[in-house]
DNA sequence: ATTACATTGTTATAATATAACAATAACAGA
DNA sequence: TCTGTTATTGTTATATTATAACAATGTAAT
């Protein structure tokens, strides 16, 4: 995990810098926001870096909330294969991490017989605080 | 289903009625685009109807595309367990209907021993067609 | 007819994301 | 070192997606 940061540009760390810090998700504006301080001050300065992130399997996209977290799942080594939860009361997002799912899904195979390696799964529910 | 379409309002039936003629998923503002000589003139009427239509289920939102496809899955009325496949290729979207999925991910439970009611989980692959 | 409520119409604007292009940095091979 | 190549950055403008706010109209039960 800390090796592959060595390959981030500037701007990439200064991104991951402060969604790392967030224990929640963070939206592209809070984040250009947040990084105006350090120099990057327009919207394309933080989507670069977002995408990259992304794609390099550092950050995860919340599709349903437009926004993007960390990734705390240390045997993440599938960028592409995610699931998480999410409390529709207080908006909390967790990544959920189940081998057991991973394996399910990543075997999955549709009607025609298609097998598909990358997925973003959302759970939907309430969580504990807030019941 | 057809009994359910009873009860949809003007603006309803119009976007769904668009919606139901496109094999794909369509975009909010191609829906407004299309309807515009229905009446429908403005963003909020669309949206409006978008959100009626995802919440009794007609419709589905995939929220990777921000795009809205018709439900044709006859057994769909759990409206809030839903699944497609996505041709990173050609964009070309189905929805998966299979109980055996649905019951796995409806009976899934995390670490905490939560279970959620209520997912969305987009594949992502090359069709058929496109490999 | 009156009340209550959902739906509609309308304007404006917020929030999310990308195009396009010039400038600079990073780096491998001659 | 030079030089070509590629990635990254900075910048402006604009495209795309979505909602706030409020007035007007329709609908249906009493």
């Amino acid at each position: 995990m800390a090796q592959k940061k060595e390959y981030l540009s500037k701007n990439q760390k200064i991104v991951l810098d402060i969604i790392e810090k967030s224990a929640q998700p963070m939206k592209a504006y809070s984040i250009l926001f947040n990084v105006q301080k350090k120099g990057l001050k327009a919207p394309p300065q933080v989507y670069r870096a977002l995408d990259k992130l992304v794609e390099i399997g550092k950050i995860h996209k919340i599709e349903s909330r437009n926004a993007f977290i960390a990734c705390r799942n240390s045997a993440c080594t599938i960028t592409n294969a995610t699931a998480f939860s999410i409390c529709e009361s207080c908006e909390y997002v967790k990544e959920i991490s189940s081998s057991k799912l991973s394996k399910y899904l990543s075997n999955f195979q549709d009607k025609e017989g298609m097998k598909y390696n990358k997925y973003n799964l959302e759970f939907f529910g309430i969580c504990k605080k807030c019941k």
